[in-house]
DNA sequence: TAAGATTGACGGTTCAATCTTT
DNA sequence: AAAGATTGAACCGTCAATCTTA
């Protein structure tokens, strides 16, 4: 037989992959439709609310969520988990419009450290409580106790695999 | 007081926006860090395996979904969620790269039709078994029965709520 | 040489404008 | 006018190259 569906079930020749159950299918399609219709919900109300993308919100959160004035780029990328050009980049976006400032590093002639600007801290203190409100609007008050307990249950066992994919078939 | 902390927990002023408990808290971050990292793992494997982006994958998954030898670039647009504009750069794209071909639409003057070359039917039937092995081995290795069914649930319970943002605070 | 950081080029995404046909 | 679709500009993210200091 040849392959009928390339989505996440079907058959082929030689070397049988194992399919998805229907069961893990119907997951992972809704899993993949939350993913996409979330994200791009949140961010719609973030941009309308307050003028910020997703990612300056985490920028400006990790800039709070330190208590120290200043914070190296080095840093906020370690706790951002962003490549270090993203950042960059970002940066410069945002210090072109006002919501921080580079300035040089006195420890260390190599480094940058990052400012909030009183713009930035405006900025993150209007658009907090809002998208707390979102996020608990459209995920947590939707969900019972244990359906929480659950998510925060599968994405540990998610990502424990993903930094130890040891144990399986792929080189 | 003033607001100290602008992630997902902390107190202000005026109209406190109800904040996350702990356990809401923990399970937001987990999930959060489980999309960035599922996602970014998810494409690193097939661009490396294939050569073919997710997105890529997406559209050709569409575009043999549906059983039909040609698709109305409005029917992708629907299948796949996409901004039509979004849609049509990529296509122009993939049509470069010679993996489909667009061919005028016989019913609708207007309209388009997209069809997957010889190059593209390969590429999918590629693609697709060493991606089923990858979701498997990410996702449903590490999770038990009920905490599949669960990841169903919650997928199908926030969904709802983001096609009916209705009884809330929010304007 | 390696670490911290930035840059430029390129592909990907969004928005508004456009063009054609209904 | 509205629907189907494309286009161009501007913004975002990644990769490889670069520059400076340790």
């Amino acid at each position: 037989v040849t392959c009928q569906r390339h989505g996440y079930a079907g058959e082929v020749d030689a070397d049988p992959p194992r399919w998805l159950s229907d069961t893990e299918q119907r997951a992972w399609r809704a899993y993949l439709s939350m993913q996409a219709r979330l994200g791009a919900a949140l961010h719609r109300r973030m941009q309308a609310g307050t003028g910020l993308s997703m990612a300056d919100f985490d920028v400006l959160v990790a800039l709070t969520d330190r208590r120290d004035e200043r914070v190296r780029v080095v840093e906020l990328a370690e706790a951002l988990q962003w490549e270090k050009s993203r950042l960059s980049h970002h940066l410069t976006r945002m210090e072109r419009r006002g919501l921080l400032a580079r300035v040089e590093c006195p420890d260390d002639g190599r480094g940058a450290e990052i400012v909030l600007t009183d713009e930035g801290w405006a900025a993150i203190e209007r658009a907090a409580p809002a998208h707390v409100e979102d996020v608990r609007e459209l995920v947590f008050d939707p969900l019972d106790d244990d359906q929480v307990a659950a998510l925060e249950a599968i994405a540990r066992a998610v990502c424990a695999r993903i930094d130890d994919p040891g144990r399986t078939l792929r080189p």
